[in-house]
DNA sequence: ACCTGAACACCGTTCAAGT
DNA sequence: ACCTGAACACCGTTCAAGT
């Protein structure tokens, strides 16, 4: 019950550390509070360790499982003592936020590549989507703000900058992808919750399974009324997100092209 | 406080009556409940009165505000009662989400106009979110199996048929296109919710506030780190939502016209 | 067939009080 | 400076009991 600060770092984040101090109180990897006089004391539960252990409850358990008292009980503290670091649990929702946008690595622009970069930027946020179920809805009504958010805003503008592309259609552009892609990893991660629940199955079985109910339900319908929907019960029930996801980027980075400016 | 179950029908259902019964008890604008014969007894608060009291409740007071309490209250019943005839708070939206798809119309397909047509589709699906600002993020675990929703795939889908689409990338594409609409509005919806509320003052004003204080705010960082954010300071914050739509369908659709089957 | 009050097991947040 | 228990005002849902 105590083991739960730990594990935090798989990903992407090793080889470059402290690479977001400095910007604000919200980084990461430090135990620096809010003043910058090292913290004497016994230790007192650091920020870093309270971002942490939310994001290993929301990994393991699942977005309703994130309460404070459940966080507090898991990080041995009493729920109120959450309160005192980090404001309100909107408030760390921000932080975990931004913590986990800093997983993703973005490449130097390119702009011969700068397609393919566009289409990698896409796929890393998808494949942190998947990794973290509860991200999307966690990030809906927010405006990212934080340090690794904002140096993910200015890398993939690098990348439009630098293919091209004019800064209005630039802007436009990355703040549809976004969206865009999100919109798309909602339906992946909206149903299951918790993926990482004890030993569920490897849940291909249990996918599998639910789109064949689906399948059989849209073809059980009346042929008169659904002509289209009967006829395409396949398509739509066996459905493959990951190429859907290409056809995706493919269309809207090849309607992006069309903007670049011959030089 | 007992006048909340009129008034849900202002947009598009006039002139449509009827079409939606006999597919399930989901149905709307009928106060048959799910035995065939005619309901004895002195009324019984309605399946449609329940729906659409919900639907009040959730534009002028917000999603934070839909409890099953408040709602009972509103109704004038005990909050009990509901689980007798929705089963669950799930079940109820469930109900509301397809209720407020009804609202949509979509034209039968005309095959030399089919781009025309779809962009129109997304964009009543838009106008829909943005009419209730809850819409997206209730629907965002659940996958749309309503008699209404069935009928809005239907005829989206026979649209993209008749355009000489094949019926693979079709269906993708609709996906496709529901997804990114909904990504899309997620950010004009997340922040402010209940619109509706007392006397908000028709907050462009508000609006305009919010960003400017973000322009300030991405003008301010250090320019060394965050050469674009700051040069592009004044796109990010004014950037025009309207325009991004367009851009967003016109390069949606655009992609998609590549995969036109020449006859 | 429908409706109820009361209860269960939760929430986020505040606050006076402790060290 | 940090942490606490207890309280406030809520949740969704169940269930025995009423008519």
């Amino acid at each position: 019950m105590a083991e739960s600060t730990a594990r935090r770092l798989e990903p992407d984040m090793s080889g470059t550390p402290g690479q977001n101090a400095e910007l604000s109180e919200t980084s990461w990897g430090r135990s620096s509070s809010r003043s910058a006089k090292p913290s004497r004391r016994r230790e007192s539960i650091s920020h870093t360790a309270i971002v942490n252990g939310a994001i290993d409850v929301l990994d393991r358990e699942g977005l309703d499982a994130l309460s404070m008292r459940h966080l507090a009980e898991v990080l041995g503290i009493g729920a109120a003592s959450l309160y005192w670091h980090v404001g309100s649990k909107d408030g760390l929702l921000d932080l975990v936020l931004d913590q986990v946008v800093g997983e993703t690595k973005i490449p130097e622009p390119d702009p011969d590549r700068w397609q393919d970069q566009l289409k990698d930027v896409a796929r890393a946020q998808r494949a942190m989507s998947l990794r973290h179920p509860w991200f999307v809805r966690v990030t809906l009504g927010r405006i990212p703000i934080g340090p690794n958010s904002l140096r993910h805003s200015e890398h993939v503008l690098a990348i439009l900058r630098a293919a091209g592309i004019p800064s209005h259609v630039a802007v436009q552009g990355y703040l549809l992808l976004v969206s865009a892609v999100n919109g798309f990893t909602i339906d992946e991660t909206g149903v299951e919750d918790s993926p990482n629940v004890i030993d569920l199955p490897r849940d291909g079985e249990t996918r599998q399974h639910s789109a064949e109910m689906a399948r059989d339900y849209l073809a059980a319908l009346p042929p008169s009324q659904f002509p289209n929907m009967t006829s395409l019960a396949d398509e739509f029930a066996l459905a493959d997100t990951d190429e859907r996801f290409e056809l995706l980027i493919d269309t809207f980075v090849a309607g992006l092209a069309r903007h670049v400016t011959k030089s």
